[in-house]
DNA sequence: TTTGACCAGACTCAGAGAGC
DNA sequence: GCTCTCTGAGTCTGGTCAAA
């Protein structure tokens, strides 16, 4: 009887295993991304892999296992739910297109308290076929997901675009025609709020060249007095003494690029509580989206619309 | 005592030949 | 062409061991 191994001079998991000093089962959680192994043995595994020239099978699911199901990741955490607020649009879209092609869509909630392995083991579970990932950047879940061989897409996360499918704004190019918009307008005294964004920080560099480039197609020079770096948090009851400094220069600025909205949310309610009227005194804008904190909506912060475009391996 | 890393052996899966 | 059976590859479960 003839073995279900065609070509004998492929080497085999046992042997990779034994190469790489380790048990079979241990290299197969290797390659499978299960269980529990140290870096050291990893690199090891994955090293003589390579060495021997082996190749681990793609999981072909079974008929019992194919589930036709694609999970998205949305984040739960209560700082990020205001952005539910424009997702809904897009998530019904991505359920309609998967629809289409016989997938069903499974929201998976996560937070970015929640360990790698729990929230890999609710997409084995649910026998996901593929992973879109909204917001929520987390690279070495993305790498294990794509060691098991499910392919992972992220949505408005442009730090791992070099790495995965994603689609991501234009941060560049939004920040670019709206400091051109407030030119237009003929603000030439534009200032620039920032903030750390330690979840994305080539969002704060693309919008900050955006800003700049639009500034010095028009030769006007950037003013370091006009770069603000502010700290998140709308509970501050402090006056920035940033914004005031900055207003009481000899030259302020008549407008304001702020990196996001909850950023032109914090200085709007900085400027006012100094005593500054917006628009009257100061023009603010920022990407994203009108919020309701506390319940007083900030309809005088003007909302830019932002072009979203594939980038990525595609 | 808990946690992480790993292993042994039982188990599942799927390809392929044999028999009808 | 269908079903049965065999078999190797890979996975899963439950356990051990060491370190914190």
């Amino acid at each position: 009887m003839k073995n279900k191994q065609s070509d004998k001079t492929l080497p085999k998991l046992k042997e990779v295993a034994a190469q790489a000093k380790v048990s079979p089962t241990t290299a197969s959680m290797v390659f499978s991304g299960r269980g529990r192994i140290s870096e050291n043995t990893t690199k090891a595994v994955r090293e003589t892999a390579e060495r021997m020239g082996y190749v681990h099978p793609a999981r072909k699911p079974t008929n019992k296992s194919k589930s036709g199901r694609v999970a998205l990741l949305m984040l739960i955490d209560r700082e990020w739910t205001f952005i539910w607020y424009f997702l809904n649009e897009m998530i019904a879209r991505i359920e309609l297109d998967l629809q289409k092609i016989g997938l069903d869509t499974v929201i998976i909630p996560v937070s970015h308290n929640e360990k790698d392995k729990d929230i890999y083991h609710k997409i084995i579970n649910l026998e996901c076929q593929a992973v879109f990932s909204i917001h929520y950047g987390k690279d070495s879940l993305f790498s294990r997901l794509e060691n098991a061989e499910i392919p992972v897409i992220l949505i408005l996360n442009n730090n791992y675009q070099d790495k995965y499918f994603s689609i991501c704004v234009d941060d560049f190019q939004g920040a670019y025609e709206g400091t051109r918009h407030l030119l237009n307008l003929g603000h030439t005294k534009i200032g620039f709020v920032d903030t750390s964004r330690e979840d994305l920080p080539i969002l704060s560099t693309d919008r900050y060249y955006g800003y700049r480039k639009a500034l010095e197609e028009e030769r006007i020079e950037i003013q370091k007095d006009y770069l603000i770096s502010c700290t998140p948090g709308l509970s501050s009851e402090n006056p920035d003494n940033s914004f005031q400094t900055l207003m009481e220069g000899s030259s302020p600025p008549t407008a304001l690029f702020c990196l996001d909205d909850e950023i032109a949310l914090q200085s709007w309610s900085t400027l006012t509580r100094i005593g500054y009227t917006i628009p009257g005194d100061i023009s603010i804008l920022a990407p994203g989206d009108v919020l309701d904190y506390s319940k007083t909506y900030i309809a005088k912060i003007t909302t830019m619309h932002i072009d979203m475009k594939y980038v990525g391996r595609l």
